[in-house]
DNA sequence: TTAGGGTTAG
């Protein structure tokens, strides 16, 4: 079929898409272009444009748009725009909104725009204060400029700004993210000279600063030191450490900190998440026996394995090649009663596929299902898709029927759908693809782009005209 | 939104 006949066929969605978009699009941005006159007027100083402007109502997909426009043509004010709007009262930029502006005003690669702006901001003499200093900071630590962070940092003074504990912590978090312990401990210290205290934040931060670089005797080191200071060590800081010890496989340590975890009690007690990052890392590191422990010991403590605990040591178990001991494991933890036979065999087929033994995957796979167990989405979704790589497409198709039946597809990655209809239609099973295109089309399950071609060509002559418009109107 | 967490494919 020609590209311009399946351009007809789309024709329709296409259009009313796109009024849409370009409604919503000319909401926006007159907005921003009302901005744009205003500061053309007056370019400098923009923060005193707009407050002259305010109030100006803002939210993120406002904000959103004028960053990007301005990135384009006006970087400077761009920026400086996103710094004033990230300090205004009812409105707070979230982790997303960072992340963009990261990347529109190209902070990793220029980090000099920032130490341009503080400058912009002196000469200007805008009015600024800690808050507005601690936007630029967090937008540093999102971009993961360290230095440049430690250099915003000891501007303040310089604009009669006492940095709090908050811009404190911004800078050391990104120093410890950036690996630079040295640094991270002498701004600790420096805290003192404005009559400031590491609080929990800064511990956390340390502790899991040193634990990434791998000196853990400083990481263990600052216990002692924070409790000194009213600071008393609670689960996250002590999971910061065990994380550390585990990941450096100092097997006896990991149980060691556990006790004492249990024996302090209240608020440093470990829970099922602990517990299951513990068994995950033996299990990464071949210490299957040791994980197995680690499960006895939360059984013993009341704190009942879920699904992921399950599902990390039979990763552990199959990475290791002893299959023999998973079934038997699997009557243990489901005997257990917090997880159920479906979870276990669920991850024993992904790990299986993954292991690349897609026969013994099958047949576990085929007889959980008759056995009435409830398997999930992404076992259902690598069996299918591994079964039709193998190019047998009807019985991935005929699999697919099967646990449909159960009534529990619900949430099967919608590619699949996609990779069964082309290939069934390749091979040219065609009551069968007819059958599956009916059923997308009923659930209203997209077929994807790239398969479009292929499955048109066959279904207009099997599965009838309408069937074919309709599954492409629903193409994404 | 100043700290933290767990599995899994293409």
């Amino acid at each position: 079929m020609s590209l311009f006949s399946l351009t007809r066929l789309f024709s329709f969605s296409i259009k009313s898409k796109t009024s849409k978009i370009s409604t919503l699009h000319f909401a926006t941005t007159s907005l921003g272009e009302k901005l744009d006159a205003h500061l053309q007027n007056s370019p400098n100083n923009v923060e005193k444009t707009l407050n002259s402007l305010a109030p100006i109502k803002l939210d993120t997909k406002y904000v959103n748009d004028i960053i990007h426009r301005w990135s384009l043509n006006n970087l400077q004010s761009g920026l400086r725009f996103f710094i004033w709007a990230g300090d205004q009262p009812n409105y707070k930029h979230n982790l997303y909104i960072y992340n963009k502006a990261c990347s529109l005003f190209k902070i990793k690669q220029n980090p000099q725009v920032i130490l341009d702006l503080i400058a912009t901001y002196k000469v200007e003499k805008c009015v600024v204060c800690v808050d507005t200093f601690k936007v630029v900071l967090r937008l540093c630590k999102v971009g993961g400029l360290a230095d440049e962070a430690l250099m915003v940092l000891k501007k303040m003074p310089e604009f009669n700004i006492r940095p709090d504990t908050t811009a404190y912590n911004l800078v050391i978090r990104s120093l410890c993210e950036k690996g630079d312990m040295d640094m991270a401990k002498q701004l600790m210290g420096e805290m003192g000279l404005i009559d400031l205290y590491p609080d929990m934040i800064t511990y956390v931060s340390m502790i899991k600063g040193f634990c990434d670089v791998g000196r853990l005797e400083e990481a263990y080191a600052l216990f002692p030191v924070m409790s000194v200071h009213g600071c008393y060590p609670n689960v996250v800081a002590y999971s910061a450490l065990l994380d550390g010890v585990c990941r450096c496989g100092i097997i006896e340590k990991a149980f060691e900190l556990l006790a004492e975890m249990e024996k302090e009690g209240e608020g440093c007690r470990p829970n099922v998440i602990t517990y299951t990052s513990v068994i995950q890392s033996f299990c990464e590191q071949g210490r299957a026996k040791d994980a197995l422990s680690v499960l006895e010991l939360m059984e013993v403590r009341g704190c009942a394995p879920n699904r992921v605990t399950a599902s990390a040591w039979i990763n552990g178990v199959c990475m290791n090649g002893q299959l023999q001991d998973v079934y038997k494991f699997i009557e243990r933890i489901v005997g257990g009663g917090s997880v159920s036979m479906g979870d276990c065999y669920s991850s024993l087929v992904v790990c299986l596929i993954k292991i690349k033994k897609v026969e013994e995957a099958e047949k576990t796979f085929r007889m959980a299902l008759s056995s009435g167990m409830k398997l999930d989405s992404l076992a259902c979704s690598m069996m299918i898709r591994e079964i039709c790589s193998e190019k047998r497409v009807l019985d991935g198709f005929c699999l697919y029927e099967e646990v449909e039946k159960t009534g529990w597809l619900s949430s099967i990655d919608i590619d699949i759908y996609s990779i069964l209809l082309a290939g069934l239609c390749q091979k040219s099973h065609s009551a069968e693809a007819a059958r599956l295109a009916r059923s997308m089309v009923e659930k209203r399950i997209p077929l994807r782009t790239p398969y479009v071609e292929k499955v048109v060509e066959h279904l207009k002559n099997f599965g009838g005209k309408e069937l074919v418009a309709e599954l492409v109107s629903m193409v994404r």
